[in-house]
DNA sequence: GTCCAGGGTGAAA
DNA sequence: TTTCACCCTGGA
């Protein structure tokens, strides 16, 4: 662990900065569209937010994308990490040639800046995910943010921490969970918390198939079929997951004509036979896709 | 100020 | 299989 002295050193060090070796893509809706919960938008439209025990601040002049951070001497490290965060080795011609021509959204694909399915921590993940059900994004944010400052502080930012292990939730318990806003759901995490504390590693379901990290994942409180699907899509490598919440749901019923009392688990299997490894990302756009409706009073 | 929906889950009917 | 309570915050 850090001592207190090595991370106000930390905050000292010359910053560095990389250009991505990825096109372009739409920053607000990737990072703060809903898959993601700890970056925060500049004026400029660039974001700051945290990339493990980094604080990353990352922009787009329009050509490039490049990531700023502390600490040159780990240029590197974080360079791979974030191209590892912002799956940069995906096939995105593969992905546009799938999903252009897909009815409502995909005039979206073709021709804006990507919405990119990202590779999220997944343990951060999970707790992200608890949080969110019954919720909206500004209070995620906050929730996910207060579980954060039960962690290490690597910033001035009052977001600006290293999210804690699950022993440190354990050890935090249930009470103080709800103290900080979680209500109900803090149960669930902190029991899922305790079963993880003895579970070696989550990162382990990336080798298991779809449908057995998803049994694995649902066997914790607090997780059902929509937050093991966003787990699954947003951290674990699973492209065919596809997370069905109710704005998903109505786009899906309205752009493909699927029963009004269809349930969710068959429009997953549904996105699988029509999306295969793509599902996640076309999740992305029609959730993006209703919610423009929405917001255009369509 | 009130009202309501908000990227569900778990338990009980 | 279906219904319902659950915490509580942001936005109308």
């Amino acid at each position: 662990m850090k001592s207190v002295a090595e991370v106000s050193n930390t905050q000292k060090r010359e910053t560095a900065s990389i250009t991505l070796d990825l096109e372009p893509f739409d920053l607000q809706q990737t990072l703060d569209g809903g898959q993601a919960f700890r970056w925060y938008g500049n004026d400029d439209g660039s974001f700051r937010g945290i990339l493990g025990s980094h604080i990353v601040a990352i922009s787009c002049d329009g050509a490039t994308v490049s990531a700023e951070f502390a600490g040159s001497e780990e240029r590197d490290r974080v360079c791979r990490d974030m191209e590892d965060y912002l799956v940069a080795k995906t096939d995105v011609a593969k992905l546009r040639a799938v999903l252009a021509n897909e009815p409502g959204f995909g005039s979206l694909v073709a021709e804006m800046p990507l919405i990119r399915v990202m590779r999220q921590d997944p343990w951060e993940c999970l707790v992200s995910f608890i949080c969110s059900q019954n919720s909206n994004i500004p209070r995620i944010k906050q929730m996910v943010a207060a579980v954060a400052r039960m962690g290490w502080r690597i910033g001035a930012e009052d977001w600006a921490f290293e999210l804690p292990d699950p022993k440190v939730v354990v050890d935090a318990g249930e009470m103080h969970l709800r103290k900080i806003g979680l209500g109900y759901r803090a149960k669930h995490l902190a029991l899922t918390a305790e079963m993880l504390a003895n579970w070696s590693n989550l990162g382990e379901l990336r080798n298991a198939s779809y449908y057995e990290a998803r049994e694995a994942l649902m066997g914790f409180p607090g997780v059902g079929p929509k937050v093991a699907d966003c787990v699954l899509a947003y951290s674990l490598d699973k492209g065919e997951a596809f997370p069905v919440d109710v704005h998903v749901r109505r786009a899906a019923i309205r752009l493909y004509n699927l029963d009004d009392d269809v349930k969710n688990d068959a429009v997953g299997e549904w996105a699988r036979d029509r999306f295969g490894e793509y599902a996640a990302w076309a999740q992305l756009y029609m959730f993006r896709d209703e919610i423009n409706r929405r917001i255009n009073g369509a």
